[in-house]
DNA sequence: TCATGCGTGTACCATATACGACACACCCCG
DNA sequence: CGGGGTGTGTCGTATATGGTACACGCATGA
């Protein structure tokens, strides 16, 4: 049950189909690991890396960085500073939010970005 | 500079002030740790504690968890797999909450909680 | 045939996290 | 003067985290 691994397996070998740049060998070595450590993690046999080298994971292959750690099962460093930063504010929004379905929190969004804050 | 220890031995010796039961030992055991311990993380000289152990000193002391857990330099685990569960989402509003004023943001928290969501 | 690249198996490891155990010196009060 | 409670110093440690190092067998192409 590696979500992490999987998705990442699957993607990797996605962008292999059209560019043999994404083997595991030469993506561990932009990445900055071993290329078996790059295998453990795809199979599961290891637990997902770091913060920093999920970006930099992210960041090779063109995905989100947000969605990559949240199936690595973190949450970025910069959000939870963000957070720390308002603890009750931001912990009461979130809570507020949590079974809200995705349109109404997405309105929100739109409206921060949008109006007259 | 041990933000969460000047916080926990201000708080305790508040409520100690008042109630003989809120000693270093006894708080400790109350919350199941050993006294030593909860000494020299007061004083800075030992990293906060766990999760489970700040939300037990934060029950006890009546203090709010999300404000100790903060000080420590943490997030609750309840919040990140909220955002884990809709990493895009919750990324981008709380990237966009992030140099708002408190109350712009408590504005939203109450409109969500009043309005027809 | 043989160098090159591939994915992977095995073993090992440095550092951080989150404490426990125990003893010591001090103070109070009965 | 002794028994209980107080805070603290020292030492040790189990577990988790986040990897490295190296070798093996297979494929492929020159």
């Amino acid at each position: 049950m590696s979500d992490f691994g999987d998705y990442l397996r699957k993607v990797r070998e996605q962008r292999r189909a059209g560019d043999a740049k994404f083997s595991v060998r030469q993506l561990a070595k932009r990445v900055g690991v071993e290329p078996s450590y790059l295998s453990k993690v795809e199979r599961g046999q290891q637990a997902p890396p770091s913060e920093k080298t999920i970006a930099a994971l992210a960041s090779e292959l063109g995905e989100d960085p947000d969605v990559m750690l949240a199936l690595a099962g973190k949450v970025s460093g910069e959000l939870q500073a963000i957070i720390r930063r308002r603890p009750k504010l931001f912990a009461d929004l979130i809570r507020q939010l949590k079974d809200l379905p995705d349109h109404a929190v997405l309105r929100l969004v739109r409206e921060v970005r949008d109006g007259d804050w």
